[in-house]
RNA sequence: CGGGGUGUAGCGCAGGGGGUAGCGCGCAGCGUUUGGGACGCUGAGGUCGUAGGUUCAAGUCCUAUCACCCCGACCA
């Protein structure tokens, strides 16, 4: 390809809208342009790289018997309705009407279009098992997207499904996705974590998400470096340090005038926060929910939801709590059991004699113990980790860091089988529901999460099975006959000889080239200049390197070898 | 959805005491240049996000609205 003609120029400067590096650099490279919030168009450059990691991605789904199918985007509301998705996924599916007034969704994931395919299809068996991938578009409306590639509104996701007659089957299937998964992320130069993750509306026994550590992420991530164990932080338990049981106390009141919060609370009466009780109000399925948990933790509602089953959860505003009798900011779990729902986090047990409301404006009362002072209808594991807590395995302090989900996997089991009737008989003669696993990956976000990884001051710099090309020649004074010549001559060799190429074949000066050759960052970049020509040769310079040499044409050839050939060359090797 | 910010030429920005808009880069033409974002001359390009309002007069003041970005909530 011609520089001269391709379709999308480089940026001087940084877009004001894109703060993070990979959205600044596919901007600036020319890779990507938006079109509103979360919406963007690839331009050829972005394209080209875009397909090469589809291209990866479906090698290493073939290579595992995934067979590539094509769902459609538009879906017919009854079938989400039929798995109380409709009602559960919320505004993020955008919805319509045909002109007949049927009711139409955009796809916001296949779980249902695929479940109604295979029951259709499927009624032995011996069809079983087997796997469909797609690499498809999809439209969520989320309410914020953010950092260019990495949360969009529109992107492409390769999302697959395999179906099993037995749980057993999925379990041994299972491991061969994960191992794929790692192939892929490998190859596009990135080794994720794997992480134990909550399947939220997805549903399911078990999942796995892949997530980069890297600050611009938007999940938070829980590690233990003493023994690898790793979780995303929204679904995670950890322990923490034990606290001395003392001798339990009578309960006392006392006066806290005007202190509302519990740091207050704690100053005042000289306590540390972890020997408060703090009560949080939530509205859960249109019900308050009383929530007890150690003052010096947060509650971390993606466990509370999960443990109510409630899809939507939110604080409670000031009028529904004091409408239950309750005194705002003196709030006391004592003597509210059978009138309010009470959920504790278990760590109300981890400490004694604590401080906690007396349900009466300007008093606490000290000294309140579970259960001898009050009962709960459920005590769970509802608090967020912190950094420092320990390791459930080994105990060791834990770390926070940020991670970008690259992929995640799910044990489904029957839930949409069940749900949509998709059953087989089975080597017994019984009628039984499919069982399901579905895989996820994002492509654009993967290509974000590749240039987040992979790039310096200069620009991108391209895992080489991912670059839009693989050489960048640059032709320097092309005025000179001599110049123009031998470059347009090694242009069309390297064509000839299968290698890709991206041709600088622009007058502008070398500072200009050198620059943009950085910025698109493609793995080898060969330079054809007066000077080169003087030593009968070309300058030969990797991206990730800081030297260049020069070599004589024939040299060249030898030493590129079939490393910079065009990817389908070298699949078809594979 | 809560909090914060920004909308002026393709991009980055200035003008903000009301008086019909400017800089740098980029773009077009001509000439000189050519190993790390060259130089000169000439030129094109803007209903100042949109809609109302105040005023003799609005980019500038007032109101509403839209879009985009950041933090948070959310994230199948």
């Amino acid at each position: 390809m011609r520089l001269s003609k391709l379709f999308g120029r480089t940026l001087r400067e940084v877009p004001a809208e894109a703060t993070m590096v990979s959205h600044q650099l596919l901007l600036r490279a020319g890779m990507i342009r938006p079109l509103a919030a979360g919406i963007y168009s690839y331009l050829p450059l972005g394209w080209r790289a875009l397909k090469k990691i589809e291209g990866i991605m479906r090698q290493e789904m073939d290579s595992i018997g995934g067979q590539e199918i094509r769902l459609p985007s538009v879906h017919p509301a009854e079938l989400w309705q039929a798995t109380g998705r409709y009602e559960e996924a919320g505004p993020v599916m955008a919805r319509f009407r045909d002109r007949t007034g049927r009711e139409l969704v955009l796809g916001i994931t296949h779980e249902e279009v695929v479940t109604d395919l295979a029951r259709r299809e499927i009624n032995s068996y011996r069809q079983l098992p087997f796997m469909v991938y797609q690499i498809q578009t999809k439209f969520r409306d989320e309410p914020r997207s953010r950092g260019g590639l990495i949360r969009v509104r529109e992107f492409t996701m390769k999302d697959a499904y395999s179906f099993h007659a037995n749980e057993e089957d999925l379990d041994d299937y299972y491991p061969q996705v994960y191992q794929a998964y790692l192939n892929i992320f490998r190859r596009c130069g990135l080794e994720p974590l794997v992480v134990e993750a909550a399947p939220g509306l997805m549903g399911g026994r078990a999942s796995h998400e892949f997530m980069l550590p890297n600050e611009a992420g938007e999940d938070t991530l829980v590690l233990c470096q003493a023994c690898g164990w790793a979780a995303n932080a929204e679904g995670a338990v950890a322990m923490r340090e034990e606290v001395a049981g003392q001798k339990e106390r009578p309960l006392e009141e006392v006066a806290t005038p005007g202190m509302m919060t519990i740091q207050e609370v704690a100053d005042y009466l000289g306590v540390p926060t972890r020997e408060t009780l703090k009560a949080i109000f939530y509205i859960a399925l249109g019900q308050l929910v009383f929530v007890i948990i150690r003052g010096d933790l947060d509650v971390n509602e993606a466990k509370l939801a999960s443990l109510l089953q409630a899809s939507e959860l939110r604080l409670a505003t000031e009028e529904e709590v004091k409408g239950a009798g309750i005194v705002a900011g003196y709030a006391s779990p004592l003597g509210f059991k059978g009138k309010v729902k009470i959920v504790a986090d278990r760590s109300i047990r981890e400490g004694s004699n604590f401080v906690a409301g007396a349900n009466k404006e300007g008093h606490h009362l000290k000294d309140v113990n579970y259960p001898s002072d009050f009962e709960v209808d459920l005590l769970a594991d509802i608090a967020m980790v912190r950094e420092g807590d320990l390791c459930p395995g080994c105990r060791k302090p834990l770390r926070l860091t940020r991670g970008v989900e690259l992929g995640h996997i799910f044990k489904l089991g029957i839930k949409y089988s069940e749900a949509l009737g998709a059953t087989f008989l089975d080597k017994d003669g019984q009628k039984k529901p499919l069982v399901m696993g579905c895989y996820g990956m994002g492509t654009g976000r993967l290509l974000g999460a590749v240039i987040e990884e992979s790039h310096d001051e200069e620009g991108i710099i391209w895992p080489p099975e991912i670059a839009p090309y693989q050489i960048h020649l640059v032709a320097l004074d092309i005025g000179q006959a001599e110049v123009s010549e031998a470059a347009e001559g090694s242009y069309g060799a390297l064509l000839a000889r299968g290698y890709e190429v991206l041709y600088d074949d622009r007058e502008e000066s070398p500072g200009v080239k050198f620059n943009d050759a950085d910025l698109i960052g493609l793995p080898l970049r060969l330079t054809v200049s007066r000077r080169t020509l003087e030593v009968g040769g070309v300058e030969v310079k990797r991206r990730d390197e800081e030297s260049s040499r020069v070599l004589e044409f024939p040299h060249l050839y030898r030493l590129l070898g079939d490393r910079y050939k065009v990817q389908l060359a070298r699949s078809a090797k594979r």
